[in-house]
DNA sequence: CATCAAGCCCAAAACGTTTTGCAAAGGATG
DNA sequence: CATCCTTTGCAAAACGTTTTGGGCTTGATG
């Protein structure tokens, strides 16, 4: 590997000036400078291999192509992934590149990071929650272009992107009334979070809409992990005149009501219809049939994040705007017709 | 937001030059500036929220603090933002900042985004694979610090960090025999990469080394998913003289060993101990009871592969290194003694 | 032949740092 | 009092681009 080629380099190989070649690789068709000459300066340029230095042209244009990403958390969850992921192919596309930085729960560190993403002169960021949450925006981002990721805040000047929670929980519950269930039961997170109120609403909204109503005994709440899942499905599954279907706050809810009906001696879905929210294939491919869930669209949000920003920092002041992003159902095999007895 | 405040302003405001104001920050502690002005000047820049531009020390420096991480894929596990997140620790601690970039398996993409790394001046890269593979290294790569995270090559000049498959399975059987197992079986991968290998090796090592002969029945390979666990777990559970525990190639197919017990009407662990390598938090801690696994480092793997590329940025020419990193045992419920009978 | 316009190209300044070489001031030594 | 260090500070150059203002050709026009 020799020195690295410059725009000096070039020139002089071209036998032109720096400001030549610059024109000649810089503006699409430039009447600064012959056609013919172009050809040949990139040619050139081609030849010697020459990438522009950014730290040069972004010191000397005040725009350095960088986005942050600043997340809470980034493990456990393959969440994350697909939210940098999202965030990564849109930037490429548009010529950016993503800096990511994480601070846990760390108030102070993200705020020692968010300066050094600042002093690297990132040209906006996206603010980053792993799951749908309401957020504080740190004072730092104040003043720059920014939007936040799977999180809200109550200040409608700043963008956003999050699941549309009710809507997901709809297309659950449809699914399964589609298969002919009309008792269906909900299991429920305690947490107070957009997603534990959205996803509700949706479940009630969709028996409603089919004028199914809804029997209080068959909504039950637990914490929203494997085993709050599996004691809440425990329940329901008990009682006399039991669903026969359940719909699941989530894919790890879901788990635990698999396992539920497993130690009951009910089989899946010939006696009990499941579905849930998340598609976390490790879990749902996993499951035993597949579990039919409804897909949390993080690869797009990550994309329309960055999309986002992008558009703010090449067309500022435009308004700032809140979106939902739909979410897909993914079938497999967990839902089916009730029992006949039923 | 005010318009930036530089080096300049700082000078002004301190009553100094620029010169002074450069030594008086970056030098800890120097014979340029008097102790006195320093500390002033200090007092000043952080008064006025003083925040050097990268963009221009990287190009004074040629040194951009910045680190390049290219990854192959980064959804569906959670792994790669358990490594992301290693390295970006390791980064913020040494000054330094992650410039991610994944190109699933487009080698066109991979390398145009690596020549995009290279445009931002990024002063190493550490190339990363989601699971331990041997690679070959992208040309564009040749003669800058690079160190391979989670694969290997041929070449003895490039550093590495994989995860020490042997140990780890060692680790995982020994949790068995330990608890008084000695027939044990095996669920291997089919798939021809090191951990098929390094997992077996440590089986039998294990085995020998406690005086424990290998039946050979007791090793079934299959598909390493949940479905290929189930069916070869069914296999050797219905042996005659079955294993009373089971080591599997993963938690996913230690997963389908569950489904496969359950369906035999078997107890974990009563009738049989079950151990997995990876600790899929999602799966271990989800199954019923919890999975007793063997860590994949992720994390540290992560950090041990950006202080590596940060060593070879500061001192060149140290000689390349391939390290193993041990992978260390999670216990939770699934590894009892053998049944009485047995 | 003189003048002008158009077309093409270039020199130089600027972006915000770091670092080198030098200068001024002060103190010690002969 | 002259000389020589030491200490402290500064001006200017450099890093690799982009862009502005101007200058040189060329050919056409009066």
């Amino acid at each position: 590997m020799t020195t690295r080629v410059g725009i000096r380099e070039v020139a002089r190989a071209a036998g032109v000036s720096v400001t030549t070649v610059s024109h000649a690789l810089n503006d699409a068709t430039s009447s600064r400078v012959k056609a013919e000459t172009q050809q040949h300066v990139r040619d050139v340029a081609r030849n010697l291999g020459y990438a522009p230095n950014r730290l040069a042209s972004g010191l000397r244009n005040q725009r350095s192509q960088i986005l942050g990403l600043v997340s809470d958390e980034i493990t456990t969850t393959p969440f994350a992934g697909a939210m940098i992921r999202g965030a990564q192919d849109a930037a490429y596309e548009r010529g950016y590149v993503m800096m990511v930085v994480n601070s846990g729960l760390d108030r102070e560190l993200e705020h020692r990071e968010i300066i050094m993403l600042q002093q690297h002169q990132v040209d906006g960021v996206v603010y980053a929650r792993l799951y749908h949450q309401g957020v504080e925006l740190p004072q730092e981002l104040a003043g720059m272009p920014t939007v936040l990721l799977d999180a809200v805040t109550g200040d409608p000047a700043v963008s956003s992107v999050v699941p549309d929670e009710v809507n997901a929980a709809e297309t659950a519950v449809e699914t399964l009334i589609r298969a002919g269930h009309t008792r269906i039961g909900m299991i429920n997170n305690v947490d107070d979070i957009p997603a534990t109120h959205g996803r509700l609403d949706g479940f009630r909204n969709a028996l409603r809409r089919h004028g199914i109503e809804h029997d209080p005994r068959h909504l039950v709440i637990g914490v929203a992990e494997t085993s709050g899942g599996r004691e809440a499905a425990l329940d329901l599954l008990s009682q006399p005149g039991r669903p026969t279907a359940l719909f699941c706050f989530s894919d790890r809810v879901a788990m635990g009501a698999y396992q539920a009906a497993t130690a009951l001696g009910l089989r899946i879905p010939e006696d009990v219809s499941i579905v849930g929210i998340d598609n976390l294939e490790l879990i749902a491919d996993a499951l035993w049939p597949g579990l039919t869930t409804v897909a949390l669209p993080h690869y797009e949000m990550g994309r329309w994040a960055v999309n986002r920003v992008l558009d703010d920092i090449e067309n500022p002041g435009a308004p700032a705007e809140q979106a939902r992003i739909a979410c897909p159902l993914i079938e497999r095999g967990s839902v089916g017709p009730p029992p006949a007895g039923a």
